[in-house]
DNA sequence: GTCTATATAGCGATAGAC
DNA sequence: GTCTATCGCTATATAGAC
């Protein structure tokens, strides 16, 4: 399969996931997007019919392989056994975090407007929980199995935790490179990973409080 | 000095500021505003001149003394000789997740609001991060007091994942709500500060490589 | 200080020619 | 599929009466 120009729907797709990222979705108008895709105005609503559904499909042609990834490596943790804390975290965060190092899959474009939805006020939370719900159900057991004798809310209240750690690496990163002179830089990201996973594996387990849910 | 109906410039920010944190501030209007404080159109343009001027108003007037009780709170850390970890912690998330009880204070509104300045895209978080930088200062100095082995970098980054811990209760701790069916709820305020607090300095003290910066 | 009315601009969406 | 032209609406901001 050689490869062409992309289409026009393409184009429009790598654009909008591009503006959406840099300047918020409903600060992003259709003319900018049409504009940077060289494409016609109208052309967003022959392909998509609207804006909404537009955003609707830059998140969905990404969120399904990332979600892929993260059950794929959860598999490989659990494959010997009793999966370690620092597999399963390193499971969850690694296929978002190596987004900001592979530009074929949004690279920091999507990365950055997918730990936005996490604050969003809008339906567009709600669109990435329903995407999330399988793969909580499944970290959630696997946590429990890393860390039998923790109570299972003292292990949600610490993925959340992480995941909050997480979306702030995802959307304010560049901040931290230039608030410490680019000391402490995320574009080094499997450092990056390693750290979060070091700081949260510490925060499971020395954080707990052995209650009973 | 008794208590009387606010005047429209309060009312106004008193709206802005709750319309803002439900729905965005792109997605607020003035007339949303207006209607909301019963004020008329006209008249966020006469007290403040635009709405990015109201915007730093409904900012400002916040910010200073939630500021202020962070660094009084660690000066009571530091009275008695060197600081403990979990006290430095707690001076520096307890101001703003108590906000949740703090109706006076713009309670729940201003803090999804101010969390969810961390992810803007825009000049709002420039904003922000003007008023942090002494934060960041007098704080990053008490934790290398409390954990002197610790290389600066590390500290660095450790806080870094706590304030996106912070940041994630504010502005999506409705959703842990949910999700959980009310097992884990964030208007436990001081529950969910312990929480966090006992988490964030585990990390903290088990995570360190001890290299030098 | 508060009102009505309006200027000016940009928005999403669509009709219809090609 | 792609274009031009435009509809209908909303936005921020302002002018000027009261």
């Amino acid at each position: 399969m050689t490869t062409t120009t992309p289409h026009t729907r393409d184009r429009l797709l790598d654009s909008a996931e591009r503006l959406f990222a840099e300047n918020g979705v409903n600060a992003t108008s259709l003319r900018h997007i049409t504009n940077d895709a060289e494409a016609n105005l109208a052309s967003v609503n022959y392909h998509f019919g609207s804006k909404e559904e537009l955003f609707r499909q830059v998140f969905a042609r990404r969120i399904g392989p990332i979600n892929e990834e993260r059950l794929r490596l959860l598999d490989t943790c659990e494959a010997q056994g009793r999966p370690s804390l620092e597999c399963v975290l390193e499971a969850f965060l690694a296929p978002t975090l190596r987004l900001r190092s592979d530009p074929e899959q949004g690279g920091e474009y999507f990365m950055c407007l997918m730990g936005r939805l996490f604050s969003e006020p809008t339906e567009w939370k709600t669109m990435l929980m329903e995407e999330f719900s399988e793969i909580f159900q499944r970290f959630g057991t696997a946590l429990q199995m890393a860390l039998p004798e923790h109570a299972p809310a003292d292990l949600t209240w610490h993925l959340f935790f992480t995941i909050g750690a997480m979306a702030h690496l995802m959307t304010a990163g560049d901040l931290l490179k230039t608030f410490t002179q680019d000391r402490c830089d995320p574009a080094d990201v499997e450092g990056t990973l390693r750290r979060l996973v070091d700081f949260s594996a510490a925060g499971f387990r020395g954080a707990s409080r052995g209650e009973s849910p």
